[in-house]
DNA sequence: GGCCGTCTGTGCGCCAGCGCCCATTGCAAC
DNA sequence: GTTGCAATGGGCGCTGGCGCACAGACGGCC
């Protein structure tokens, strides 16, 4: 996708909507930037927007009373943050915080509420979203469960990559590590393991995917997993 | 819960329904056995009935490639078999199968979607119901991170008592590991342990509670927070 | 009452990831 | 350029859970 001029069709939920419900929506979205590390929903707080990243990403984190934590699901240009409003929650257990700076489409909740209970297409759209957000969540608790820190840190690489449409990423192995939810040391071995590998260089915080196909053959299959239910349940074609 | 006639009310969800509603609802439902490893779902197979368990429970897990699997919910008389129905995509990645052998509610699939379009009072339960689940998997996701199997074997007990209203459960120390996604003789061990300590008594393949403030104890905060998040999206008065 | 299959308990060696500590290396700000 | 700090890379010993193999123990069935 062309940088360019900042539209809301950069985000794919958006971009999905038929002419006259654009038309109503837009209007309402206010474009703000995402700074690196912002807290956009605290764990039980209510929520008073919705985010559509255009150009950032954003983790939703469990931050556990011993302050470990650990990431339960990425989400970039592909959703929207703040499902728990339409949901009827108002609130979750989780944190959101943005991974990767950028911009987002910002929405109040209430106009949210509103648009959703007319049932028309952009309800249809987000209850979709939701549904692939739930296996990405189940995905996440069997990769934990069963894979190796190589994988996930991979599959790890590659959604965060496939959400923001690029082959670059600004992040620290520390920060990497608190997604993960494991030491520090053990980003540094994975990302070594794998930078030796040939698929990646990662300099001081900046990582450049060189081999695709390898990374996903060195992933497990939770990765494809959740792509394939994502182009399933919202497919997305980028001219659209 | 009084044991006697089987009665819709028995379910959660389906007790919380206004009188009309329910009128509306009820002679739409099927009361069906449900007996131990009936798989209600395969991966990927489109659904045709959703179940609202009354006496029995139900995991949510996921088979992997190589066999592996993974417990990524449970649910009981508090919920709902079949969310991917209403969301939208008909499917999931994950498999239904009968945990604790009894009988449930069964509803055609179109009709639950009729009643979810009419937008009243079944579409939020529905709903907030959902989200309560992905609270539910978000937390296994951490605690398949962060926590012991100890614990992880507390969490489940609790959990899976819970949504029978009972303090025993026929379950072997197999399928339980099967639930985890660990080792059987991790699952003895674990047993072992809580039984020592004066929790519980398991006698091949029945466990009873003994000291269940003593098994909230020694569990981790991931039982708290699924079941205080629970009753804060779906109040449920048992006299109701 | 005896047999058999299922369920449970235990004992190895093994390894991934943890917690802790410190050495090195770039980037950036002055 | 120098200095300072954030970021990365490695080296310990430790432990929880794995894979495997086998020994009891209970329960149902004939």
């Amino acid at each position: 996708m062309a940088q360019s001029e900042p539209h809301p069709r950069q985000n794919h939920l958006l971009a999905a909507l038929p002419a006259a419900d654009a038309e109503r929506i837009f209007p309402q979205l206010e474009y703000v930037p995402m700074p690196l590390g912002h807290v956009l929903y605290e764990s039980g707080i209510q929520m008073r927007h919705v985010y559509f990243p255009a150009t950032s990403i954003v983790s939703l984190l469990y931050v556990m009373e011993d302050g470990a934590s650990a990431e339960i699901a990425i989400v970039g240009n592909e959703g929207i943050v703040g499902v728990s409003l339409f949901m009827g929650g108002e609130t979750t257990p989780s944190r959101a915080v943005v991974q990767s700076a950028g911009h987002a489409y910002r929405w109040a909740g209430q106009a949210l509420k509103n648009e959703f209970y007319l049932a028309g297409p952009m309800q249809r759209l987000l209850l979709r979203y939701t549904q692939s957000l739930m296996t990405q969540m189940a995905q996440t608790a069997v990769c934990n469960r069963h894979h190796t820190l190589d994988q996930q840190f991979c599959r790890w690489l590659l959604l965060s990559l496939d959400r923001l449409s690029s082959n670059e990423l600004v992040m620290t192995q520390e920060l990497i590590a608190n997604m993960l939810g494991v030491r520090r040391e053990g980003v540094t071995e994975a990302a070594g393991n794998v930078q030796r590998a040939g698929l990646i260089t990662y300099q001081r915080g900046h990582i450049s995917v060189i081999d695709r196909p390898g990374l996903e053959a060195r992933t497990c299959e939770c990765y494809a997993v959740v792509k394939k239910e994502l182009d399933r349940l919202l497919p997305y074609s980028d001219g659209l």
